[in-house]
DNA sequence: ATGAAAGCGCTAACAT
DNA sequence: ATGTTAGCGCTTTCAT
């Protein structure tokens, strides 16, 4: 009982085609029908079936976004990102969720491939390949791995620079004069891994000594952020060596850390510099104004969807390209010093905000 | 170029419905042809094309969700409940952005209902109802806001019982034997206000006089929250009356506010006990660790994507329903005190966790 | 400037 | 247990 082409051609006394012509904006129609046929298709409230034109011109103007989950701020920043660029180009976007779970995503991919997507973008938690061979695509479908490169693939890629996220924070606090500077790490995926040597690259090139008391591994994943940011803390203030800089894997890590330190009397940023990452702007607007680096998730989502739409449009083919979106610092009190500029570090620490 | 039913039919030497036959596990197909299809179906990586079907059967399996954004835990969580429900009864999700911006929304809406969702779930920014009267749905489409209801409208609908939020925090800290409780008022929405009538009902059934004092208002909701709850705090330590238990808008404010109260020498929650209300778990563990009103985002999901269900195969009609979903109270240490119980509120205060 | 015919890939309904 | 026919609502192609 929807409102189809034919019946607002037979009210029309028209044929369905000149309608369809009408409706996509083809150019042979006579002003006058045009105005007919519009005017009906306002007043019977139309709406074309996406299924049955999909069906007959082979494309749907949808992309198919799959992250793992939407709680955390990055994939829904990624997410918009997205959907900006995506819509702007007169697509849409469905996202789809894993839940962390490889074969769940395994059949969401099936899902949206049956539902004809035009180009598929994938925050993948694949440990192989293998899925991603047999699917056979690339010769149909384009995708774009996102965020995260499945080991092994050489797939169109988009994601963060996570060896920068490290360099530029470890920059940013020598730029400000640290010179003994700790790092709460991360977990020992391979992100984790190149963000902590960004960490080392940046104190190597300053010229600046590397502590390995000053780095604090992950401290067992099952403690809460801030609780690990805290312990982690105290832990260096026990230490032999008194750090003046700090970076954190997290913002909540370095919240955690701040108040640590903080308990124990110590001024920031004055006696520590502090810096962590994400950005995220509730965390890092609380007591003491959190430096971070921010990792620019709507940026590459947004260079993502620019990808993928490249790709429709060259009939793939154009081999598989990779895009590492630069972390942006944005400084705010926790690293606020004025005094002790040393010499510049020798790459652009993209300093912003 | 992709695999169609045909080629399979083809290369059996059967015909389509044989093959959709076995697709479909219809039960009238002999077991050594059913072998041999799904055996060949499962090399060639047959994948049935979606809108083929559709166009067929008339229905997508797929139902449309509409949020203003995945930023807020809340909506993200939301959204995860409805793809659990939705999916474990076998259809998929469609999740799309509106940015809060009505006219988005209601491109978004169109944009579904033009890809024929079998349903759709909307939490809605409108204003009122023009738009959801015009679309005429209802009679085709089963609609569910969700959320938030649209003023006015008399359609589906299913969403936390703000009320009840404000009435559990404060028959919690009334549990707890505060006596002299604040209120770090929301926004003047419609929801902030059921919010506050709950607390000042409950204050109300335990005969506990209402001090306009101690009800902060929301401050300019330019500063950030963890300001706001801060500043909340200080006005009252300044005010007449001392209050001894407090309950926030957001976790944040309950933050801030602790913090400031912490500053000045309280204790928590000896001196004064805290509720938040979201439990976002990341806030609710720092450094106090903070009792939370949980707004049971993803319950509410699950409620409506069950709805969405039934009225999907009621085929409408059944008239329109409402849930209120009870929040859950989260005690942790910030209102953890064991003197001065009082008579026990009139209404179960739904304490967990 | 408009229309008629054919067909996208699938399934419902009716054979056999 | 398997096949045939027709058609979902649209657009492509080829007339007129």
């Amino acid at each position: 009982m929807p409102v189809r082409l034919k019946d607002i051609a037979d009210d029309l006394n028209l044929s369905k085609m000149t309608i369809s012509r009408v409706l996509r904006g083809q150019t042979d129609v006579s002003a006058e029908t045009k105005a007919r046929v519009l005017q009906r298709v306002k007043e019977l409230r139309y709406r074309p079936n996406a299924m049955a034109r999909s069906l007959r011109t082979g494309q749907t103007s949808t992309l198919g976004l799959i992250v793992p989950s939407l709680r955390e701020t990055y994939f829904s920043e990624l997410a918009r990102g997205v959907d900006q660029m995506v819509r702007s180009a007169g697509y849409g976007l469905a996202v789809c969720l894993t839940e962390d779970d490889a074969e769940l995503e395994q059949r969401q991919i099936e899902l949206l491939l049956a539902r004809q997507v035009d180009a598929l973008l994938v925050v993948s938690v694949q440990e192989t390949t293998t899925f991603f061979d047999g699917l056979a695509i690339g010769e149909s479908v384009p995708l774009v791995f996102v965020n995260r490169k499945v080991p092994g693939s050489t797939r169109s890629f988009v994601g963060l620079s996570e060896e920068r996220v490290g360099r530029t924070a470890a920059d940013h606090l020598i730029s400000v004069g640290c010179r003994r500077l700790a790092y709460l790490r991360g977990p020992r995926t391979p992100a984790g891994d190149l963000r902590y040597n960004g960490f080392r690259e940046a104190l190597h090139e300053a010229e600046l000594p590397y502590h390995a008391d000053l780095v604090i591994d992950g401290m067992g994943a099952e403690a809460a952020e801030y609780k690990r940011g805290f312990d982690g803390m105290l832990r260096l203030l026990s230490g032999r060596i008194r750090p003046d800089g700090l970076m954190a894997y997290t913002d909540m890590m370095a919240v955690g850390a701040m108040d640590a330190a903080l308990s124990r009397g110590i001024r920031i940023p004055e006696g520590i510099a502090f810096v962590g990452s994400g950005n995220e702007t509730r965390l890092c607007e609380m007591r003491i104004a959190l430096s971070s680096v921010d990792a620019a998730g709507d940026e590459v989502g947004r260079k993502a969807g620019r990808m993928a739409l490249q790709l429709i449009s060259d009939n793939s083919k154009a081999g598989s390209r990779r895009i590492l979106v630069s972390p942006k610092l944005v400084q705010r009190s926790s690293s606020l010093r004025q005094y002790g500029k040393v010499a510049p570090a020798k790459r652009p620490s993209g300093i912003s905000g």
